[in-house]
DNA sequence: TAGATTGTTAATCGATTAACAATC
DNA sequence: TAGATTGTTAATCGATTAACAATC
């Protein structure tokens, strides 16, 4: 099978900053909206703004905008975030518990049913209402529990281990927020978050201003 | 003055990610690492890797590859990480607190030196060895500490507020973890890290998967 | 030496932007 | 109606990949 790919990645990305904006206009009680406002807000051009929405199949009224209930609904169903998706926090430690009270993705459809950690002291307590169960458990658990997308915050040097775990328990997605490309099967879908990259990016703009090139 | 962007921005975000693996070459004592090894074990194609790294000046020696050593403080010193860079965190919640306590970042040179909180029960206390100080003298606090950077984590509601704050305490750069687009001058250094973007991707490619449309 | 790997120059691919007719 | 905005088709731009001579 082949890597798991996805076209117009960009785009995508962008997609919940579009939905962020659209409800701020929902709440405000418009009924339509706009790309150019939406690129306004965002700083984009308003053509990127429309290219980017046709791909979750919206379409707009000229002059007008477009619906902004029926928006927030086709983004939403192209992304999945009308459903619910059961998930499991591997590692509690702090950016994995913070991850878990993260609101927003609660409301995204991301709904944690139990985290997993080494720590005795941790084991049987519970972070933002979810209970933190035993690390050895994690196998059964996950199979018991039907989770579908495992949270993987371990320290990194445990975190290939943990992911073939994980793999064995019948996880279907691992979102990674460790430093570690994980060697797992192709139809195991995996999305890598990287805290320093941004960081890099963050940086290199400081060092071009320092030296005003821009 | 131009807003600030960054050329070869997808080079320098995967060069954090060369770093790591170089920097285990280095702990195994090898001299030298080769583009292809890299590539390997990131499953990315040789000649990205070394044209990334070629943007940070480095010269390999065919057939053996690139010098460990020199590779790593090339990568340091084109991304500034080999000089110390004074932060402060403005909001210490679930997310800045463990932000704070990322050790990663403080080997890249980021130094927290106070953390910003309107909780009076946070106010007085540490977090991970940062002093947690009121918001109300963030202005003052920010100019006799001298931070260069201010890793913004506040809720939602409050990030443009609090961005017009930091400016005015004369921040030179921002690394917004909050989902609202900043509004501030073209001379602030800028970059959103926005956590919905990359489970957007996961969202879809889970999708994809679910149709075995990939 | 032989051959793996570099760095450069060119080709390809995909994403962004531009132009503009259609339209509410 | 007039004109702002859409969606489509084409042009541009930048990033990735390919080809290959140079070389340790």
């Amino acid at each position: 099978m082949a890597k798991n790919k996805v076209s117009y990645a960009p785009s995508v990305r962008r997609l919940p900053s579009y939905l962020h904006i659209i409800r701020q206009a929902q709440r405000a009680g418009d009924y339509y909206i706009s790309g150019t406002i939406i690129a306004q807000e965002l700083n984009l051009e308003p053509i990127q703004v429309r290219k980017d929405l046709a791909i979750t199949g919206i379409i707009g009224k000229p002059k007008k905008g477009y619906p902004v209930e029926a928006l927030v609904a086709a983004i939403e169903h192209y992304l999945g975030w009308d459903e619910v998706h059961e998930a499991v926090l591997v590692g509690a430690g702090n950016l994995g518990s913070a991850l878990l009270g993260y609101q927003e993705f609660q409301l995204h459809g991301l709904h944690f049913v139990a985290a997993f950690d080494t720590d005795p002291e941790k084991i049987g307590q519970h972070v933002h209402g979810v209970p933190i169960l035993s690390m050895d458990t994690i196998e059964q658990g996950i199979k018991s529990l039907g989770a579908e997308i495992a949270v993987l915050a371990v320290p990194s040097p445990r975190a290939q281990s943990t992911a073939e775990t994980l793999v064995r328990a019948g996880i279907g997605s691992i979102w990674n927020f460790t430093n570690t490309k994980l060697k797992v099967p192709d139809e195991i879908v995996v999305q890598r978050e990287d805290l320093s990259s941004g960081y890099a990016l963050l940086s290199v703009m400081m060092q071009n201003r320092k030296g005003r090139v821009v």
